[in-house]
DNA sequence: TATTATACTGTATATATATTCAGTATTTTT
DNA sequence: AAAAATACTGAATATATATACAGTATAATA
């Protein structure tokens, strides 16, 4: 992230201020009004120059398509944690276009640390009392022991369960509920990834 | 706030799916594309309906002027909510010698607001998904309807189960639980306190 | 010294977008 | 039984908006 110059935060800030009261960003004859730009180039070139930066980024062909690129270098301790929907086929990934939204929650809400929200499709886990669309509270870890819920993935399939070793090299995925069979794993021949671990619970109805 | 319709929620969904994406709101050409629908028309009436309902605002004349309205019928700010065991006689009132402790969390942190946490005890609502010691999230209301989890004083006791009225004078309290019996409540003989409902489940393990 | 970046005004335009109008059909409410 | 709300397709259009082009001027690099 390159230096950013005076007339350019007044830019960032414009933008932002923008978003606080409307929600949506502002077009570049928005900014001119703000800032008091006769030209909307002038708003142009500085929006330029601060997607060339990385502190915004332009979609291009799309009115009011500027979105300020998330400044990490300042912690989120304000806890917005993503709801993540339990896909079939594929990770519960942090990938934004998987964030279903966010959850503003206190960073030490649950017992452990957490890193995002997973929501429940299916009754597997139901005599553990999981049902379907609860929130997950999940800390990505492989350290799991036997006894805990863990998210699992396996031939790109998600599912939470139970977790079991067995023998060094078979883990048994046990559900909580008659109807659906325990799964066994050879980790000799199977690949199992651990996503992470259950830390909490959260059921909104 | 009147009631939504699964379309319209399918649509409110979309607006703040997207908003997570990208940083700014749709055009009724985008919901469109997110949707199916092959109308710009589909997305506009959706959205004239969502904002006569009060969900979203629309900036007219405006391009992607749409911002979700803030449910802020409650603020927003966290709150010190107490926790409350569920002692089999006497009521869970918010006497301090009941107080276990508080938890910290965010006013709008489920769909309606509530007043405490109230600690299970017992497995009467395991098949609800409800186990011992969850944190139940009570609003304190008599308002409920049949379906409802109450939290109900019946003879100084106090319950958590489905609430069922059978007829004017009738009411039943239903477990979820096989090994149960249902609680059938004769009102002109038995005083029954309707102490406030479930709008939420926490659990931390 | 030449070049690039910054910081604007001013005009023009292709197109992205909201929005209206005309229909059809089903469901819900009055 | 009538009216209103829901849930769409399809076409048309005024305008909101991004964006390119033509200049001017100063400060910072190379």
């Amino acid at each position: 992230m390159k230096e950013i110059t005076s007339q350019q935060q007044r830019v960032l800030d414009c933008i932002q201020i923008y978003l606080n009261k409307t929600g949506f960003p502002p077009t570049r004859a928005d900014i001119c009004k703000e800032l008091g730009f006769k030209s909307p180039n002038s708003a142009e070139t500085h929006l330029r120059a601060l997607e060339k930066k990385g502190f915004i980024s332009i979609e291009s062909g799309t009115s009011r398509g500027i979105s300020i690129t998330n400044n990490k270098e300042y912690p989120t301790n304000d806890g917005e944690y993503p709801v993540i929907g339990l896909v079939a086929a594929g990770s519960p990934t942090l990938a934004e276009e998987n964030i279903e939204k966010t959850i503003n929650c206190p960073n030490s809400f649950f017992e452990s640390s957490f890193d995002y929200f997973l929501k429940v499709k299916g009754l597997s886990m139901k005599d553990a009392g999981i049902m379907e669309d609860d929130l997950i509270a999940v800390k990505k870890t492989t350290d799991v022991k036997n006894g805990d819920i863990v998210i699992a993935r396996l031939d790109n399939e998600v599912t939470v369960k139970f977790f079991k070793r067995k023998s060094p090299k078979i883990i048994e995925l046990e559900p909580a509920n008659e109807k659906f069979q325990n799964i066994v794993v050879n980790l000799e021949q199977d690949e199992l990834y651990i996503e992470g671990k259950s830390v909490g619970l959260l059921r909104k109805n």
